[in-house]
DNA sequence: TATGAAACGAGTCCATT
DNA sequence: AATGGACTCGTTTCATA
């Protein structure tokens, strides 16, 4: 990775729908060299994906919170997989501390996540306990990682 | 929304870099029209913006924790956006109960991680006191929101 | 690893329905 | 709100440095 490399993939993170021509203005190279070297970024992992982020209350999930989440065994990651599978979890980190697991998770309402922590978390054998923690507002949310100049 | 638009932004969300001709095979339509129709959700703000993941260990952001902030007025947005500018914060959430607010935050490791609660958390005013949970592992991070078929 | 030329495909605008 | 044609611009490959 060197400078233009960052400066590629920092283009990338502000708006991953820029041409790769406009890309190779910005660098001063040709189109082609441009598009080998995202190819590697892509291959090498340092580029995961392009998604575009939504406005989770058009599409009907208004309602965001994080679970913290006890276990039986935290290094069993079948647990985290099952949570994984759960529509709505969006993420599930193992962490250090009192509990295993920490979820967040998108639904429509508060209703909807009661029914999701009763009929899917408390499913799964190994969960001993949750505890919940809606989210009122959300000030900033992004991952556009900071990179150097 | 209708089922068309649906399918267009869970493109656009699992690869934001397809192009418009390419959606239009897939939605049999004119590219014209699915240019119209994205320009539209775009205005909207449905969609809100195409980024590129990244890789966070291949920018020296090896790091990801959890930070529980509690401060003396919660209702205050000045505290919010003062841990929004700190680098390295990536989400702010205004949360329900006992906390203010909840930050996920990446750094190159616990030390940065360290510095970075002492020099920048705990300067802002309003800010009692920080309770920090240490991700070990990532068993899912996405921000694909599940759509209806 | 970068360039530039060439061929192909995509983006965009607009008149029309 | 969608189409199709026309023009412009971008993408991709490959021979070459």
């Amino acid at each position: 990775m060197d400078d233009i490399d960052v400066k590629i993939v920092d283009m990338l993170q502000q708006n991953a729908r820029i041409s790769n021509a406009e890309i190779s203005r910005r660098v001063n190279m040709a189109p082609s060299a441009v598009l080998e070297r995202i190819k590697k970024l892509e291959e090498r992992r340092v580029i995961r994906e392009y998604g575009a982020r939504l406005d989770p209350a058009a599409v009907g999930l208004g309602l965001l919170a994080f679970v913290a989440v006890k276990a039986d065994y935290c290094e069993d990651d079948d647990t985290g997989r099952m949570l994984a599978a759960i529509p709505g979890v969006l993420e599930v980190h193992n962490v250090a501390g009192d509990d295993c697991y920490l979820v967040k998770v998108r639904t429509r309402d508060t209703e909807h996540l009661g029914r999701l922590l009763r009929e899917q978390f408390r499913n799964i054998p190994a969960i001993r306990s949750t505890k919940t923690t809606i989210v009122l507002a959300s000030v900033k949310e992004t991952n556009s990682l900071p990179l150097p100049e």
